[in-house]
RNA sequence: GGCCCCAUGGUCAAGUGGUUAAGACACCGCCCUUUCACGGCGGUAACAGGGGUUCGAAUCCCCUUGGGGUCACCA
């Protein structure tokens, strides 16, 4: 399937009106993989010819989210490259001079019908049963026709004159010989009255111009690739390999949007999940790289990845799934990555100072050590070492009843917190000698002391060994909490 | 509605005429542990339906159903 004889050029296309929705980065990332995969180019082009809607924000966040998934692009915007410009907007010569060439060789004909006509065509044609197809009105004008409305001033757009019969076949990669007939091709627009062309055709010229050998796209352009198909041909140009990549579902099966959540690289990005997750996820939606192997290096991920089997139906979006991917790729981060990727949210959070001491700045980062392993992300990391910094503001309801209802536990927790005075110095493995001795000298298991004292000093029931936590927040402040609570028990207030 | 694509557990997804129909996520047990998470072990759960073809169909063909896409002077 793949073309030897000319080096491997992939395309992707996004148009700057609105965030890289994450279905678009799939797309872009298979198109990339192709690449790699084929010592080829990457090309970014720049589909803004839609003025209005098109923004430079929008280019922006669609740049910024290629650089942090770490897609490169080997032409394009910034870059640069052999056949710019990259951005529709700068190549309108260009296309004029392909209409010109197919208006002369008869390919495309000029149209004077209004729209008002053309709706009133369409209603016509549902009246009856038939497609809402172009009549042909102007299919066949007279030289002398056009000309005068011409002259006249008449508005007018170009379609392309579409064979009637026969059939057109799309060669795709992943869905095999696709058969169009060519009784449903029409006369589409190629050129608007505003004299801008249409998106089929700005897409054809500059694949064809940008010698693009492999169009991989999503699957909604499948039903207008024979479009695609004939201005090819009639441009002249070598048709591309087609490979219509299936498109990416909400749960309820519908198409992707806000209303289900996250959809954008940024809204990842912004929620903690790292690139290397959402790119691995996003390559498991679609493609089985086989040898059971789910968690791949993008290297891997460049020699395993097969355009031909890639699958052929939708996928839900499963975020749990991109969750403990995540989770994954997290916990195997060396604690300095993520200590440079929270100190922004511990700053907000105002659990640290701007300029910390280097002391401080160990501490900080032996708590960040705790609990790594024991989140999914750095959100779920600076949730979960709250309590390093500052006293709980309440205490887990269930863990209160199974924990704090024992009538022993307040005498408990204020001998306990007495007893801490005896242990120097003040580590790990001297304060559990202290609780296990303690225990078994009141004749109690060392967990009805480790559980009270676990919630008053964390307010939570869950999190590292209970020691650890002790010894890194200090006597005093562990003495603090507990006689707290040990105050907060006896004036029935817990 | 016409045309096109698709159809294996809740989700992703192996499978390409003969398998006890993989694996992963999620879920449920058990083990480990002071708790949680991790990890380990085990479990529930699928070939949309109906016709063919064949000695034999998840695999091939047809129909039905369902889902999606597309039919613009939007991209």
């Amino acid at each position: 399937m793949v073309d030897t004889e000319h080096p491997v050029r992939v395309r992707f296309a996004p148009s700057p009106t609105g965030s890289l929705h994450i279905g678009g980065a799939r797309t872009a990332y298979f198109n990339w993989l192709f690449a790699r995969q084929h010592g080829g180019t990457f090309v970014l082009r720049i589909d803004d010819t839609d003025t209005a809607r098109s923004t430079e924000a929008s280019l922006q966040e669609i740049l910024d989210s290629f650089r942090w998934l770490g897609i490169d692009w080997d032409e394009g915007p910034i870059v640069g490259g052999p056949h710019g410009p990259y951005r529709q907007s700068e190549r309108q010569e260009i296309y004029r001079a392909a209409l010109d060439k197919l208006v002369s060789e008869g390919r495309v004909y000029p149209c004077f019908c209004s729209q008002e006509q053309l709706a009133k065509d369409r209603e016509e044609a549902q009246r009856q049963g038939r497609a809402p197809r172009y009549v042909g009105r102007c299919r066949n004008l007279s030289r002398e026709q056009v000309k005068a409305k011409m002259d006249a001033g008449e508005p007018h757009v170009y379609r392309f004159r579409s064979p009637q019969v026969g059939e057109t076949v799309v060669h795709d990669v992943i869905r095999g010989d696709v058969v169009f007939s060519n009784e449903e091709l029409d006369d589409f627009v190629v050129w608007k009255a505003d004299g801008t062309p249409t998106y089929h055709f700005a897409s054809c010229v500059d694949d064809s111009e940008m010698h693009i050998t492999h169009v991989i796209r999503a699957e909604e352009h499948l039903s207008n690739t024979p479009k695609h198909v004939v201005l090819f041909e009639a441009l002249g140009a070598e048709l591309p390999v087609f490979a219509h990549v299936p498109m990416i579902l909400a749960p309820d099966r519908s198409k992707l949007s806000k209303r289900h959540g996250a959809t954008s690289v940024r809204e990842y990005r912004d929620a903690g999940i790292l690139p290397e997750a959402l790119i691995n996820y996003l390559l498991l939606l679609g493609f089985a790289p086989g040898e059971d192997k789910e968690i791949l290096t993008r290297e891997e991920a460049i020699k395993l990845f097969d355009l031909e089997r890639v699958t052929k139906h939708a996928a839900v979006y499963d975020v749990k799934k991109l969750e403990w991917l995540n989770a994954q790729y997290f916990r195997a981060l060396p604690v300095d990555q993520v200590l440079d990727m929270v100190w922004s949210l511990l700053r907000e959070a105002g659990y640290v100072e701007e300029n910390p001491d280097a002391h401080t700045l160990a501490w900080i980062r032996t708590v960040i050590q705790t609990s790594q392993d024991r989140s999914r992300n750095a959100g779920e990391l600076i949730a979960n070492v709250s309590y390093y910094f500052q006293a709980p503001q309440q205490y887990d309801e269930k863990g209160v009843k199974k924990h704090f209802s024992h009538p022993d536990v307040a005498d408990r927790l204020d001998q306990l917190a007495d007893a801490l005075d005896t242990v120097v110095p003040f580590t790990v493995s001297n304060i559990e000698r202290l609780y296990r001795g303690l225990a078994e000298s009141w004749q109690v298991k060392a967990a009805q002391l480790i559980h009270p004292t676990r919630l008053a000093i964390s307010g939570v029931t869950v999190g590292p060994g209970l020691f650890d936590i002790m010894a890194l927040l200090g006597r005093e402040e562990c003495q603090e909490r507990m006689r707290w609570v040990a105050v907060k028990l006896r004036a029935g207030q817990l």
